[in-house]
DNA sequence: TGCCAGGATGATG
DNA sequence: CATCATCATGGC
């Protein structure tokens, strides 16, 4: 891998392949927004940035390669290849080609307390008001950043909150669950650290004690934030899809990167489900 | 109006 | 333990 300097932006070349586009709209972080010029651009650890897939790289802007070092590298899981991970998977004739296509994704590193939130608020919703729900969190309780973006709330601000503060951002029901986690995360400020050494079945447990934490949202922070490769988002269409395709269980290769595997497969199911309602539409026209 | 969205929860067998 | 009814909000 090489980070070099060009232009006042940072260049970073050689470490396989990844598709913004694909990676920051999967569903998996839902503040990243892409301007006219290819340029994505979000806040992630306090830091606003831009940046642009180009052939064999990324281009990044607004930042330097001191904080491309510390921060964005692991964000982005640059600092491997998944080519053993598609390699393992793609022996599953159905997930061979949901890697055809999805295979550039990568699995973010994100920050575990936005993590937490995010998919609190995802509980029953849809992504396009999930990140207008986060977006309007941001802009009123979030520290507003020299460049018009603004920070995510700290736990320690929501934590002063009442659930009818949260009423504009349009969270519904899980507002409660937003102040409660933040209370919860300000009483033991050493939790994530603990939840991401502490292995999988104790982090799920300790996770799923929240309210508005279940299962499947346990499963996304612990795979999107806090460093389980092994962990299984379960999703109620995919997993109604998965029990068509495999009755008998998952295939083995499933267990050597379920995680990738799975948002891959979702992306298939996405574009499969999509095509629907066009269908439907056509066929009440004619 | 009715149905849905990458669920959670508590009560049942 | 698996399944099930209930909950709850805004968008389309």
């Amino acid at each position: 891998m090489e980070i070099t300097t060009k232009n006042g932006t940072v260049e970073i070349t050689g470490f396989g392949e990844i598709n913004l586009a694909l990676t920051l709209d999967c569903g998996q972080c839902f503040r990243w927004k892409c301007d006219g010029d290819g340029i994505w651009r979000s806040v992630a650890f306090g830091r606003a940035i831009g940046v642009k897939d180009i052939p064999g790289g990324l281009t990044l802007f607004d930042t330097t390669e001191e904080e491309v070092r510390e921060i964005w590298l692991d964000y982005f899981d640059l600092g491997r290849t998944y080519d053993k991970y598609l390699k393992e998977i793609q022996k599953d004739p159905f997930v061979r080609d949901a890697v055809k296509k999805y295979g550039t994704i990568r699995i973010l590193h994100q920050e575990p307390w936005e993590t937490m939130c995010s998919f609190i608020i995802s509980a029953c919703n849809n992504i396009p008001r999930i990140k207008k729900i986060i977006e309007r969190f941001c802009l009123i309780f979030g520290k507003p950043l020299p460049n018009g973006e603004y920070a995510f709330p700290t736990p320690e601000l929501v934590s002063q909150l009442e659930p009818e503060d949260l009423s504009y951002i349009g969270a519904g029901f899980r507002a409660p669950y937003l102040v409660e986690a933040a209370k919860r995360v300000c009483a033991d400020p050493d939790i994530f650290e603990r939840l991401a050494a502490e292995g999988a079945a104790g982090a799920k447990h300790e996770l799923m004690k929240f309210r508005g934490i279940g299962k499947k949202v346990a499963e996304c922070i612990m795979l999107f934030s806090l460093g389980y490769d092994t962990s299984f988002p379960t999703d109620t269409h995919i997993l109604a899809a998965m029990r068509d395709i495999y009755p008998n269980g998952l295939p083995e290769c499933f267990s050597s990167f379920p995680g990738l595997a799975q948002q891959y497969v979702f992306q298939a199911q996405r574009e499969l489900s999509a095509p629907k309602k066009i269908k439907h539409e056509t066929e009440k026209q004619s």
